[in-house]
RNA sequence: GGUCCCUUCGUCUAUCGGUUAGGACAUCAGAUUUUCAAUCUGGGGAGAGGGGUUCGACUCCCCUAGGGACUACCA
């Protein structure tokens, strides 16, 4: 009998590096079966590796959950300070005689391993069965788990399927090191344990660890987990997702101005699905989201579609939260805007946040918002302004000067009356029109382009060709 | 080398023994058009190969090929 929730998962990240998007996918699929159960999403840094573990790594990891929106349920569990809790487990273990010491120098373990390894099975230290006399007093040693020699050990995965293990091919692992600090493989399994963890869903790269902890669980007496090895992610080559691959780091994808949201959607449906569905809110993806549905094949990154999904979501985001990052990203290229110039931006935020897949497009594409007067057009457009043309536009100006109202879909139907009152078409006046407002740099219907400019920016624009 | 996992359009996937094998992204064509996009309509495009099992296999089994993971006193 317990109070604790039928379902706790976690995160287990070794801060040796940045979140990458496979952790951050493995995070989502942990949290999302977590909400799912109504359970809890906890989060442990398995910092047990002092010399590759840094302060640096765990604040981006954290940094990067926290920009997912992905939020443990309780404070993280750091696993090195846990090392006395481990050491004890492994003294257990050595009483149950389910461990042992073993006094091989590393060099001596590596030549019986290799030998092992010729007669095709894994590594059973020579110290398995022998206790070492007092001429080992003060000589260095680690302790061992004691596999069993013959028999199998299966893993039930939730993914996988039932996967067997043939015991002789597995290792006679170190539990605790020369200096006694604990290993992952027992570490794992003590924290799981004591956190009581009900499913660990990670990434497939651990399958075979299951079977070396599984045996471990047995020897503690504790009751196993349910296991979910989730396929990793690849590159657009399919290769395994490396530096090659561009972005891996969840904050290189939000400074290339991707959505959380985003990430979110797109990560879940990487190696899950709900039939057709593809964009679907978080609350859908907890109510849908099921173990059993995830694929058991190694899937792709495709940019193409993480940057469909970033347009869907950055047209239906609040302009306001857009408009923070466009400035932002911005700034980071060291144009810094305030006064007026902020305004206008922010203004004009809702008429262009459709016209980009990420943010940093969307840059681009308000850079005639922000341009600065005079504008300086290339030759094409400033011999397109014929007198006759200029004339037309000085027209075009008045009114526009006396607009009712300024809107984009008044703009337009203004503009398109007086190419009916001139009697002609856009093409006598729409480009020159577009040069000067724009000097060539991208930008949407002239209707809009007008728009986003405000009344005064569009006249003194066309003050400065026509007058 | 050994152990284990995986394999449906270019990519992500649906299918859970009987379908013209569906959808999405991408792509191509057309429409729209004042630039670039967007949008709309339509098209092409898949069960790795070989054996079985079965009245019937993408679906179950075996082999081959290809891909991947693990094989540390890293996690």
């Amino acid at each position: 009998m317990s109070d604790r929730p039928a379902v706790v998962t976690r995160f287990a990240p070794s801060p040796t590096g940045y979140l990458h998007i496979g952790g951050a996918r493995t995070a989502l699929f942990n949290w999302l079966f977590a909400r799912h159960c109504g359970g809890k999403f906890l989060l442990r840094v398995e910092d047990t590796d002092r010399e590759r573990s840094t302060e640096a790594a765990v604040a981006a990891i954290f940094e990067g959950l926290d920009w997912l929106g992905l939020k443990a349920d309780a404070e993280p569990v750091f696993q090195f300070a846990r090392a006395e809790r481990h050491r004890e487990a492994v003294m257990d273990l050595v009483a149950k005689g389910r461990a042992y010491r073993c006094y091989m120098t590393p060099e001596q373990a590596d030549a019986q391993r290799e030998q092992a390894r010729a007669e095709g099975r894994a590594l059973r230290s020579s110290w398995r069965d022998r206790i070492a006399g007092p001429d080992k007093d003060n000589q260095p040693f680690v302790i061992r788990f004691k596999g069993p020699v013959d028999g199998d050990t299966v893993v039930e995965d939730l993914v996988q399927g039932r996967v067997t293990f043939h015991n002789r091919d597995l290792d006679d692992l170190v539990l605790l090191r020369t200096d006694g600090a604990p290993t992952y493989n027992l570490a794992v399994v003590v924290d799981d344990h004591d956190m009581g963890v009900t499913h660990v869903i990670r990434g497939d790269d651990h399958l075979n660890n299951a079977a070396r902890q599984s045996l471990i669980y047995e020897a503690l007496d504790f009751t196993k987990p349910a296991f979910a090895h989730i396929p990793l992610i690849h590159g657009p080559d399919g290769a395994k997702l490396s530096k090659r691959h561009g972005a891996q780091a969840v904050g290189d994808y939000a400074d290339l101005g991707y959505l959380p949201e985003t990430l979110r959607n797109y990560l879940a449906r990487l190696g899950w699905s709900h039939g057709d569905d593809e964009i679907f809110s978080d609350e859908e993806a907890i109510a849908w989201f099921n173990i059993a549905d995830v694929n058991k094949g190694a899937s792709r990154l495709d940019w193409d579609k993480l940057n469909h999904i970033n347009a869907h979501y950055l047209k239906s985001a609040d302009p306001h939260r857009i408009a923070d990052l466009v400035l932002k990203a911005l700034a980071a290229r060291g144009t810094v805007l305030e006064g007026p110039l902020e305004a206008r931006l922010r203004a004009a935020m809702p008429l262009l946040q459709d016209r980009g897949k990420t943010v940093l497009e969307l840059v681009d594409q308000m850079a005639f918002v922000i341009a600065l007067r005079p504008l300086v057009l290339d030759d094409k457009a400033t011999k397109s302004l014929t007198e006759e043309t200029v004339a037309r536009l000085s027209r075009l100006r008045d009114r526009l000067q006396t607009a009712p109202v300024w809107t984009a879909p008044d703009l337009e139907a203004l503009l398109k009356d007086f190419a009916e009152q001139e009697a002609v078409g856009f093409g006598k006046f729409g480009p020159a029109l577009r040069a000067i407002l724009t000097a060539g740099l991208p930008a949407p219907d002239l209707g809009k382009t007008l728009a986003a400019l405000n009344r005064d920016e569009s006249l003194t624009r066309m003050d400065d060709r026509l007058l």
